[in-house]
DNA sequence: GATTAAAAAGACCTAATTTGTCCTGTTTAT
DNA sequence: ATAAACAGGACAAATTAGGTCTTTTTAATC
């Protein structure tokens, strides 16, 4: 019942990239050195990142990565479902017909009540309203 | 990111207790085949439960397992507590100061914020509310 | 074309947590 | 005494999270 590292990192690491002019392109290694988030661990997550299309990624010499999109179009939401699959607070929000009792369960109906505000969140909040908070807040930290 | 199994259980023991006439003692071998749950799962379950005083448990020959208190004086978030200790969405809300850069990250109050709205849910909703669901839908299920 | 920097892909490993099981002890009604 | 029932500790299996390493592919540049 917490947010895995996988999911902070994968945030930290879009703010970070939002905060930067727009199209630069930035190297792992750099990211997770200002973030101190381990290097290849973040590579990985950004593997998944970008064959979602929330990050582009250039190979070879003088490549990196970029925001897949603008910051404002990436949603905390999405950038969870590309790491972990589809938001399910219990089995049986996953897929219907998980378990055989759904039908019959006091425990449905309040996990898709606190499933669906949790969803709207992250999905009213973008990676641009991320970065904007630290910028707003006069926050420099480390990214 | 999931409810566990032992809060799930936990749940739906206690609902089961809380639809069965009041004061009347259950034995967890009753309840765990009832809602088809391995029953040493579920007893450790109780003990736990009971410890936190959400379960009054009586033992000997005729023992068992009765609620604690009345069903509409237990909340789910008491249950959960009781269960995984203090409830933290990230490790950041646990207990203050465990991150350094709480002050500067941005993502710490969207989980706060977060957390605030699920335990909104969970301190509204008692085990009363839960068995009446249930009662109210016309289910019957296992418990 | 060779070299080199850089990312992709994915195999692999380790540690932690969850989900149980089992066995022994303790309490208590009969 | 004895059988019923919870208490509690030890342990085992399964799953997940977190992290490392190696190999392959790509692209720029000399
Ligand atoms: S028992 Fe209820 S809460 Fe648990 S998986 Fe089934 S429907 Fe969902
Ligand atoms: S980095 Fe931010 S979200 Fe993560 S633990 Fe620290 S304060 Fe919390």
């Amino acid at each position: 019942m917490q947010i895995t590292r996988t999911e902070e990192y994968a945030l930290r690491g879009l703010v970070f990239l939002a905060r930067q002019p727009p199209e630069k392109v930035t190297l792992v290694s750099e990211i997770s050195k200002e973030q101190k988030i381990p290097e290849a661990f973040l590579a990985k997550i950004f593997q998944r990142l970008s064959k979602a299309g929330l990050l582009r990624s250039i190979r070879g010499a003088n490549g990196g990565f970029s925001l897949g999109r603008p910051a404002n179009r990436i949603t905390m939401k999405e950038v969870m479902e590309a790491l972990e699959g589809p938001i399910g607070l219990s089995r049986c929000l996953v897929r219907e017909g998980e378990c055989e009792e759904e039908a019959v369960c006091p425990l449905h109906p309040i996990w898709e009540e606190l499933q669906h505000r949790f969803v709207e969140v992250l999905d009213g909040t973008t990676v641009e309203d991320l970065a904007k908070r630290m910028v707003r807040d006069g926050r420099r930290g480390r990214g």
